[in-house]
DNA sequence: TGTACATCAGTGAACGCGCGTTCACTGATGTAC
DNA sequence: TGTACATCAGTGAACGCGCGTTCACTGATGTAC
């Protein structure tokens, strides 16, 4: 039952959504290919069609999941002063929904992606460029004297809160993290420490 | 070959110090009974002389883990001014040798801990109890005022950075991370954010 | 435009490797008398 | 204190399950003429 050229780029498309679906909710080890291409409507035999491998689907799944949430950052930020703009990714990204943080490969697979082969390490890492050139587009934009220094604490402090939110069982303890991790972003947005401050 | 039981209690001591290192390097899903066995100088029949499953390994491990960063913590500090201890450990903490965040299974395994069982997830989470206590205790001496909020900041702050420093492949890319994050969690623990700047 | 054939997406069973776990066995330690 | 026996830490081979990957097969699509 060979498909046309259409319905075979398609299908590719479906399986690396189920992937990066599921790999962020339940990891990588513990998500198997018969459950990705279950998840797309399909059978396991079918997944060697269009990958050479479960490393290479990983490597894109990350891909596209960093592509979607630098368009969730852009959708919500457009026509946005700088400052507000930031302000409002903090808060989808720190919301207990996790809506757009179930998006992100650093909190979600971070220390997973670390032993992971090189191909998908280095699409991580693009992943980690893309928000921290978002993030310094606004800081830059706010005047703030270093602004890249800022925006990779920022996306630091980010992953980390949400890595560890993830970890607590319990959603009150996974509230407070998120919740100081917001108010201490904010007011290091709106009052940026001074050059050399660290020493 | 029937041991005494002060060396069964030592051999069990011994095979948790191995799984702890192997665990942090390698992580969970990457390491198997043979090699901690092997480590510890023994065969992995062995194991289950000591431990029910890998599962229970872990558990202990991430406490002995957690024991030693901790340990560390308080040798490092021991007789320090509050602002010269935080600024000490967070100093230690984000060194590209990662000689103590190599310590830390929250920034090491963090994303493959919230798949593990509940007991495992437990543990790390007294570990970041721990951690955040000792951070808070700190704040809190220096006369921060809303000193809870800052040392948990901190804290998410320290763990994203690192988890995204190991993620690099490049010790260039890496050391900037690091050096930012030191950046800017020294400016804010020298001049703490007002209370409710967040919004 | 029609026809014959090659291509290849997808199926579903089977393979094979790695790894957690089990097991029969060994021999030194601890204990009962 | 000495002797006989039970206990159990450790060995190393084997088991068995899960999962990534392969394979023979199907049948619809695309292409050559």
């Amino acid at each position: 039952m060979k498909k046309s050229r259409a319905d075979t780029a398609e299908t590719r498309k479906r399986i690396i959504a189920a992937a990066s679906t599921v790999f962020l909710a339940q990891g990588l080890a513990g998500t198997g290919i018969a459950e990705i291409m279950a998840a797309a409507g399909m059978t396991p035999g079918g997944f060697y069609r269009h990958f050479d491998s479960k490393e290479h689907l990983i490597a894109e799944a990350n891909s596209a999941a960093s592509e979607r949430l630098l368009a969730l950052f852009e959708a919500a930020t457009r026509g946005k002063a700088p400052g507000e703009a930031l302000a409002t990714i903090v808060a989808m990204y720190l919301d207990q929904s996790e809506e757009v943080s179930a998006l992100c490969s650093l909190a979600c697979l971070g220390s997973e992606l670390r032993h992971s082969d090189s191909e998908i390490k280095a699409a991580a890492m693009r992943g980690h460029e893309r928000m921290l050139a978002f993030v310094a587009g606004q800081t830059r934009q706010m005047g703030v004297a270093d602004h890249q220094s800022l925006a990779n604490a920022v996306v630091s402090t980010l992953v980390g809160a949400v890595t560890i939110a993830r970890l607590a069982g319990d959603p009150a303890r996974a509230k407070v993290i998120l919740d100081n991790a917001r108010t201490v972003v904010g007011g290091l947005i709106q009052r940026p420490p001074a050059p050399g401050a660290g020493h």
